[in-house]
Order: C-alpha cells, then structure tokens, then sequence
DNA sequence: TCCATCTACTTTGCAATGGAAAGTCTCTAG
DNA sequence: CTAGAGACTTTCCATTGCAAAGTAGATGGA
C-alpha cells in the first residue's frame, strides 16, 4: 500500500459558504422523467391513470412503471391498482408529503433559475429588462 | 420463445401531445452538481479555479473533476491549466455555446416551475397570489 | 375454436454514471 | 528527510435509467 492512508481528501465540507451546492435538489425527484410525472400530477390533483401518464409525459410503459414504483417507494405517490371491468387500471396520485416536498423541491429550482438568470442579465445585458428569461 | 415477436411495446410517440415530457433538459445539464458548476460559472463569467469551483459547490476533488470533464466534452465549458508557480492551478470558463444552452435550459425548467406552481396555486389555493416567481 | 392482436403492465438485462476512496506529484514545514 | 498539505486524476463499485422482452386477460376475426 503506497502512501499512508490519509484521511478522505478534503472532504464535502458541511454547506458553509458552499451557494451552489444545490443540497435541496432530491435526487428522487430532479429527474428528468420524475419531474415530468410529478408536475403532472400537480396540475391533476385527482389522480391520472398509467395510459395518461404515459401519454403526458411521452414515456414507455416500462419507464412509466419503474419511476411510478420510485416515486411510491419515497412515499411522494400514492397508487391504486384496481379494475376498470376487468382490465387493471393504475391511478396515482400525489399524497400530501408528496406534495409538500415537491414545492419545497420547485423552490429550489426557482432559485437556481434566479441565480443564473440574474447572472445572464446583470454580466451580460446590464440595463436591459429585468426580468427573467428572454422576452 | 413465448409469444410472436410483436413491435417494441407502445413507444415513445413523438411528443405529440406530451406537454410534460420536458425534452428540453438537457441530461448533461440537469444534474445536481452540474447544475451547480454552471450556474457559478454563469455568475462569475471571468471564470473560476478548480478549487473556487470546489468549495463554491461542495464537491470532492474527485466528483469535481469528472464533472468538469464531463461539461468540457460536452462543449459547455473551457478548461484552462497552467501552473501557478509550478504548482498545478486549472480554471475554467464557460463557452458560448456553454452559455447559450444553459440558458435554453434554465428557459425550459422555468416552465417546469411555472407549470406546477400554477397547478399549486389554482389548485390549492384559489385567490392567493399568483406569482411563483417573486414579484 | 384457435390464434393473432390490443391494452395494460411488470420484469429483466445492460450500459452509463455519480461518487467515494485511493493514487500521483510537487511544494512546504519541522 | 520525512510528514503533510494542495491540486488534481484515476479506479472501483453500487445504483439507475432505459429498452426490450415477458405476462396476462380481453377482443376480433376466419
């Protein structure tokens, strides 16, 4: 064993002055898909069946199935399997943490975008409008 | 082999009618880390050493590096190593290109904020103020 | 009646990837 | 002259996203 073991290298130091690190981002919901799902079922509150969710967020039935089952197992959906006659008809819906965590997660988000938007405004077109994004 | 080979299943459908499918994030970019790296770079155009980077992100030395790779294959940053004296000191920068697909993006995660935000606010509380984004 | 097909999902397999740990080099203290 | 810090790079591994294949019941001919 060459060298001695040293401690980790330097190490994540705990957030102190560390603007960019972003820690709010959960995993489990930036992602791409997840997002997707999500906002989906933010804009419809009572719940979407698997053939819409799918539809809505243009993905295939096993994508849909693998990301529905993550987003249950971190308790941010909540899925019935049930009959419609007698084939299988998946709904989900948000549950309240879910939906709690979502809006924590967006703030995030809206963050990052005022951060960087800022950044492209102020450096970049001092003077021009202020807001955001591009007219 | 059970059942005639039959057509991949439903497949992705060309977004038609997918309005939250969010093509438009980019994998490269939307990435926690990444997120963070661009959005410093975007504040400090002048660009910024490898352990600015690092202490500005909260990143290990390790994670720093391929993530800058990462960003630099992908043409989004320059990477710049010269020696201080002749200790090793890389900085970077980002490119043009860089900075006109993380604004593209930033544009499209603004309408993932402004999609679920609308949602909570209709849905949820009717009347309050409208603004996600602050006024 | 048989079988091909459709809807509705689930399971499997693989290649990519984020991240921690370890490695390399050089310089600076003691 | 060895211990340790700074600045990175490389290696290794568990996770994961995605696509293809699989399962299952319903439906529609011929």
């Amino acid at each position: 064993m060459p060298g001695t073991k040293r401690g980790p290298q330097s190490g994540p130091q705990q957030d102190k002055t560390a603007p960019f690190a972003y820690d709010g981002l959960d995993r489990v919901i930036h992602e791409k898909a997840r997002l997707g799902l999500l906002t989906s079922l933010m804009v419809n509150p009572e719940g979407l069946a698997f053939a819409e969710l799918k539809r809505l967020c243009d993905l295939t039935d096993g994508n849909l199935s693998r990301h529905l089952q993550v987003l249950q197992e971190a308790g941010l959906v909540e899925i019935t399997k049930g009959y419609d006659g007698n084939r299988p008809h998946t709904t989900c819906r948000l549950t309240a943490a879910g939906r709690r965590r979502f809006v924590d997660y967006l703030g995030v988000l809206e963050g990052v975008v005022r951060d960087a938007a800022e950044a492209a405004g102020d450096k970049y077109a001092p003077g021009a409008r202020r807001g955001v994004l591009p007219a």
